[in-house]
DNA sequence: CCGTAAAGAGCATATTTATGCTCTTGTTTG
DNA sequence: CAAACAAGAGCATAAATATGCTCTTTACGG
């Protein structure tokens, strides 16, 4: 059922597995060393260990759990997605906590389920995530699509601003004075006031702060 | 397999379509019905022709296609949502359109299929939709993944901000001066200038903007 | 080649902000 | 009770912002 090659080849989705707990562990690679299709490459204990030994192989698919002595999962995503950007991540845990799934999210993890899932379950997210997807329990996509609708709808703004002009807005949120930001821009202060007049305009508004959130809310900064 | 009772009863998911097109609208329903532990109502082939009857009976879910003739789906979720706020509203569509998805999500859609979906998954789709889940097409899943990154990380603020001071930080993000903020708390203006001084340490910032930014951010106001 | 538009700059000035103090008045707590 | 603390208010002032004008350059379309 598996191909027993070094690196990742046929068509089996290679998978690698970064979990403390032993038997967890030694079961998801058995089970999914037992299907076809899907081929189980090393399993790590830590984060530490998975980033010292991943290059030796690296997997399609990384599962990943949140609670792990060391560095926790939600933050090791984003070391993983820098050093191997193609590797899909899905995070294991067994409670469904509000902010680590929101970091793992925002980190770079493409799903997230929980240990409840069933094998057949767990096997298709699997796939899920390596064909594109993004896998959650039900649970999980609930909070997301919560914290999204809580958002609000993201505003639409008419008028378009130039590259510029977002720079300055940018700038802006960040606490830059016009000063400031003109040096940082390499134009005058002159030219920024005429720059944020232009911005106040499209943006129909009449102060620094407004022009800031509603650039924020509208995604045209972020 | 259906308990031909007007209201919702038994414990079958009651489910009503609206759908413009007639053969599609048909074959869920009798997809629907043919299934055990499912129910299909009413179908409706406009949003105003379910706005008009929905009342008659509501169902626990309901199956919305975003194109329509009349008022497009995206918007009837807002709709839909203040009047019937228990049922549950899926989405269908025939391409992932970026801000159809973001904007029913947004006006309260439960999850989103792409009308591709295999029947067995959108039975399981509806289900899960009515155990407070949020069923998603993977591609539909990755860009709220995508776009939920995007958004980047919440900042985290170590320190509380008191209901006043939230409040007073919501309406200068609104473009309130201090004098209007102060006249809209019912508070004098030098109270704001302390509030003001209070929120800029506890976020660790020193102008309006920055500390504007910081709460959208941050989630803090939104 | 003229007119128009956009990017950049200058200047003036009324308002607003940021930030430094001090001072009540309650409330809580050791 | 005294001390400590939070909410609210006052005042002063340097700095920054909002907004009104005008003036170069380039670039572009008719």
């Amino acid at each position: 059922m598996h191909t027993g090659a070094g690196q990742p080849s046929s068509g089996a989705i290679c998978v690698a597995i970064v979990e403390d707990d032993r038997s967890l562990r030694e079961g998801l690679s058995l089970l999914i060393n037992a299907t076809s299709g899907y081929r189980c490459g090393r399993t790590y204990g830590s984060v530490e260990e998975a980033m010292r030994l991943l290059s030796l192989e690296v997997p399609d698919v990384l599962l990943l759990d949140i609670h792990l002595p060391g560095m926790l999962g939600s933050e090791a995503v984003l070391h993983f997605r820098k050093n191997y950007p193609s590797m899909q991540i899905l995070m294991l845990t067994v409670y469904a906590e509000q902010d680590k799934v929101f970091e793992s999210i925002c980190n770079g993890a493409c799903g997230y389920l929980l240990k409840k899932t069933p094998p057949a379950k767990l096997l298709e997210a699997i796939r899920e995530a390596h064909e594109g997807g993004a896998p959650m329990s039900p649970e999980i996509a609930r909070k997301v699509v919560t914290l999204f609708q809580k958002t609000g709808v993201p505003e639409k703004i008419d008028e378009q601003l130039t590259p510029q002009e977002i720079r300055l807005l940018k700038m802006l949120s960040e606490g830059y004075s016009y000063q400031g930001a003109a040096g940082n821009l390499n134009i005058s202060i002159n030219t920024v006031r005429n720059y944020i007049r232009s911005i106040y305009e499209k943006l129909h508004v009449h102060s620094k702060s407004e022009a800031v959130s509603k650039a924020l809310r509208s995604r045209l900064i972020n």
